[in-house]
DNA sequence: GATGAATGAGGCTTCATTCAT
DNA sequence: TATGAATGAAGCCTCATTCAT
């Protein structure tokens, strides 16, 4: 009983991450269920055993991706540094996920143009809460004096609004490294809070 | 001759406003012939007397609002006033576009999702003329002594990407005004080239 | 009222000309009333002034291609030569449609998948008048004594056949000029009905 | 394995002679995807499953039909009789395929109408392959002193086109049988090449 | 669990035809 | 006469979804 319900579980995994890459690749309407298929091996019809339908397949890959995204800005979180010093990773991290992983978060930008109104509540609400965390270090900070800024929230939309955005225009293999664009957007995006 | 010549380019604005307009609530694939159509009460049919495609048809989108947009940055980096004084006036603008005009931003986020290889060229020429007022505005103020930036491009990509994300979030009615949202951006944003 | 009457049927022979031209590149269903209108820098509407529907501008474009060869096979026919004279004259004008007007004959080929029930008699009415004319010069010859075929009809299907294939293989500036396919089919046909 | 691939190819040869029927009754214009697939009880969609599109249809009717009839061909080629009995019974094979099966051998005749470029050569290689054969009997013949001819290809431009245009005119239950028709052809057609 | 096959709704596009001006 | 504009039917094609095996 476990042991199936793992294999399951499992399996579905190796699907949202196949089909979070091409989603990225392709967006949410070019990907196909038949292509998304093809990358695993198997046939369009397969996959409705794992998942309902698409927007179930392409919810549960949002629902992944930010879930974990969101652990490792726990762990930063709970660290013992300056709050200044954990948002400079956090944005390192965000960064991070932004190129190397650019087909996940990709998702998140428009999500009521992928999905019908049952899945967007939930889908906002794990957004909230990942931006929650970026609101509570900051907030922290200014409370213990690091920071000054007077409209948290929408600093935090700053940062992440234009570190969302390095996608748009980075390439890897280009002058800048992934490290030196963490460095740069830290120093430029502290500057905004500090 | 003139006449029927500037009633075509009329219509041709008319349908191009109104499916900027559907394009944006649905994104480029949910908003169909069938309906840009039938929002100007026409039939599917007659938008290919204006338009060789759909394609044609958003090119011709972006095209149009990205121009008036460039204008108007042109016009602001015209005035006799210091390059903070321009950069605030061009942020305002951004701002004002992205809430106000919200519809007509949009499709310029993901366009190779949206559009083919031909086409693609002449946006991302477009969308590189728009950024290099802001990136003359910039350059000029750090040669002025006004800012500090080192990194000039990288700034502008945090300015106009973290403007960019506002029609993410912003809601009309919410407690802030667009004059707030405007003010607050400016400060924030000249803190990080300053 | 009689001016006008000609000037009226001077414009319908243009257009049908025009038509003509291009139906035999595109074929029937390829050549379109817009350009056909666009040659003749007209509008699409407007050749609906000159003729009921498309199927009616084509069907004249038949009628006057083949009236106008009928009317020189008609000529040849009434020289005072021989009946292999005559065949060997008639031979080389249907080549020299088939190849420097094959547009025109293109059209007889499969007139069934052209032309509807209404216009199928009269056109076939005309093909066969057409060939009537071959018919007539054989049995003659046959009368005559020049020619010692059996099945006069079936002869005559064979020459037309053959020649009308001819566009499908013959190329300008390849290495025989017309005047040499006159000959070479005018002996190797000849010899059929001999 | 094998037995799911043979399937597939039997499903495909069905569809391919449906069409074909299909295809000469109303060309390859007036044939829908929709009424080919009326026809075998499918919906439209499903060919698609089968074939890439309506030209890649198409495309395979010609090869199966072109390919059968080739491999015929060879077959006589390979007997050992004369050159004579070879060309006579490669033109009754021909008739016969013109008549019994005149919907296969229709749309070969004017393929630059149906096929774009990327199609175009293999057709007509294809083609070239069918007509290679007669070329070879006739040549042969000319050098065992059978034949006179001093252009086998032209001839066999004669005989093939000939013998296509037996469609445009025959009609079962005539007062000619087909071995008539195969009779009195093979003997005038052989006046050619003699 | 997996797949091959089928489906059907829906989108894009073309084009003959119409008609007011 | 001519045209600009609009129409709508019809065709091609895609793809999420279903289902018997």
């Amino acid at each position: 009983m476990k042991l199936s319900e793992i294999k399951l579980q499992k399996k579905k995994q190796e699907i949202i991450l196949s089909a979070v890459k091409l989603v990225n690749k392709k967006g949410s309407h070019g990907a196909t269920m038949e292509e998304i298929a093809a990358e695993l091996l198997m046939t369009k019809g397969s996959l409705y055993y794992y998942f309902k339908n698409k927007e179930d397949l392409l919810f549960q890959c949002h629902e992944m991706v930010l879930g974990q995204a969101i652990s490792e800005l726990q762990h930063y979180v709970n660290e013992v540094i300056s709050n200044e010093q954990k948002l400079r990773k956090m944005i390192a991290n965000h960064i991070r996920y932004m190129i190397e992983e650019k087909e996940t978060f990709n998702m998140i930008i428009k999500p009521d143009q992928t999905f019908s109104k049952d899945y967007l509540q939930p889908i906002l609400r794990k957004r909230n809460e990942y931006a929650a965390w970026f609101d509570k270090v900051i907030k922290k900070g200014v409370e213990e004096g690091e920071f000054t800024i007077k409209e948290p929230k929408i600093a935090r939309m700053i940062l992440l609004g234009s570190m969302n955005w390095i996608q748009q225009w980075y390439k890897l293999n280009g002058d800048k490294t992934i490290e030196d664009l963490q460095a740069i957007y830290a120093d430029y995006l502290l500057k905004v809070v500090k």
